[in-house]
DNA sequence: CTTGACAGTGAACAAGTTTTCATAGAACAT
DNA sequence: ATGTTCTATGAAAACTTGTTCACTGTCAAG
């Protein structure tokens, strides 16, 4: 993977935010309003080299249309494990924290986002007990569907040591994972229950947010 | 909340689906085709509709531009039908609250109706919709294993009026049941969601304690 | 010094996209 | 009968957006 400039990280970085927060994705005249450019040609450029490099596709022909790549770590060597709670974007209340979407598939774009809204959800007061630092998450789609856990359902991770085979939310390139891991001698790899991806992701680093224990879906 | 025709529903659900698959939003050309509308102007209407109806939100003069707007779920029936609270098989229960960003990602673009919106739905403007007393039940048997609820699992019902085709919480014979319920005209059933139960279960009288809204399983 | 990669300006073009205008049949209530 | 609403056609206008072209400046490597 080739490495991003500061502009090229800075511009997906909007990108993101922008269709976090609005849900579309920016036309370049937005991009060019944003960072004061003088030609449209600077942001065109800038998409271009993006692209290149792999962390975004675009869709040609079609005006804000857009796909993120999930930027994938290519090295074999051991891999280091962190334990790390949710990021600061969770808000913490009285005993559960909801730290915003999960990505079990592509894109992920909870980062950016500015505006957290308080909503309610039920849960029950004997997994609080068993986990008083647990934390909810709710998955965006569809790379763990073979594990039944689908786009929108919610699923609470508990923090403690991963065993091989279980699920954990993941931080990869700053963006939290829905992924099984694989432990083989001391190689780990993270796995999509989902045919139609790739078996084996492999890591270098890695941080471990928790284990997920319990999902949640609404009916 | 005007009534959105079959059409419009229609357009609505595969705009949804578009962009839960693609994160992009389709043009009115992309609609055109999947519906063969002959012309433009047909699927303009239909947005023009939508948002009147305040069910979408279109950004002018921006191109593959919308955002849905969270819909109220509202039903109209005239069904009689106490309601009563948990009974001793109701599992101690404490409500959490969950923050997690609504504009961020993409919101419930999964499956058409609200049920998902519920959840996203900031808690200042639906407060009238939240469940200050919903409670927790453990599932025992098998009679809703069709619907994916199966033995162990825990469910968290939320009182209110029961739609046709929701999953209740109801009384019979002064046990707690997990069903289906139909409504025909004026008469309701209850409905087993196992194909080794009776088909339907004729009540005269009916005591419901709530709506089945989430299932939680252990992973 | 030269070369090449990178980043940018400024303008223009081509295509994509929304929006407007004019028209018309079907369903439906008045 | 008559008007209204909904849905749709067909065409065109107006606007948005992506893309291309020509040119300039910076900076590090060779």
């Amino acid at each position: 993977m080739e490495e991003l400039t500061k502009k090229q990280r800075a511009i997906l970085d909007y990108m993101k935010a922008h269709v976090a927060e609005h849900t579309y994705w920016p036309s370049i005249r937005d991009i060019q309003a944003k960072f004061r450019f003088a030609s449209t040609n600077a942001v065109f450029g800038h998409l271009q080299a993006l692209e290149r490099k792999g962390v975004l596709q675009r869709i040609p022909g079609a005006a804000r249309a857009y796909k993120i790549v999930p930027e994938v770590l290519g090295d074999t060597s051991e891999t280091v494990i962190r334990y790390e709670g949710p990021g600061d974007d969770a808000i913490a209340f009285e005993s559960v924290k909801f730290a915003g979407s999960i990505a079990a598939g592509f894109p992920d774009y909870t980062e950016s986002s500015g505006v957290l809204d308080a909503m309610q959800v039920p849960i029950s007061a004997s997994s609080r007990r068993r986990a008083p630092e647990a934390f909810a998450l709710r998955v965006r789609g569809d790379s763990m569907i073979d594990a039944e856990i689908n786009d929108g359902d919610t699923v609470i991770i508990e923090p403690g040591t991963p065993k091989h085979g279980d699920i954990v939310a993941a931080l990869i390139d700053g963006e939290t994972t829905l992924k099984r891991l694989i432990k083989q001698g001391s190689k780990v790899y993270l796995k999509a229950e989902n045919q139609n991806y790739p078996d084996l992701i492999p890591t270098t680093s890695l941080t471990i947010q928790g284990i997920a224990k319990s999902v949640m879906k609404r009916i």
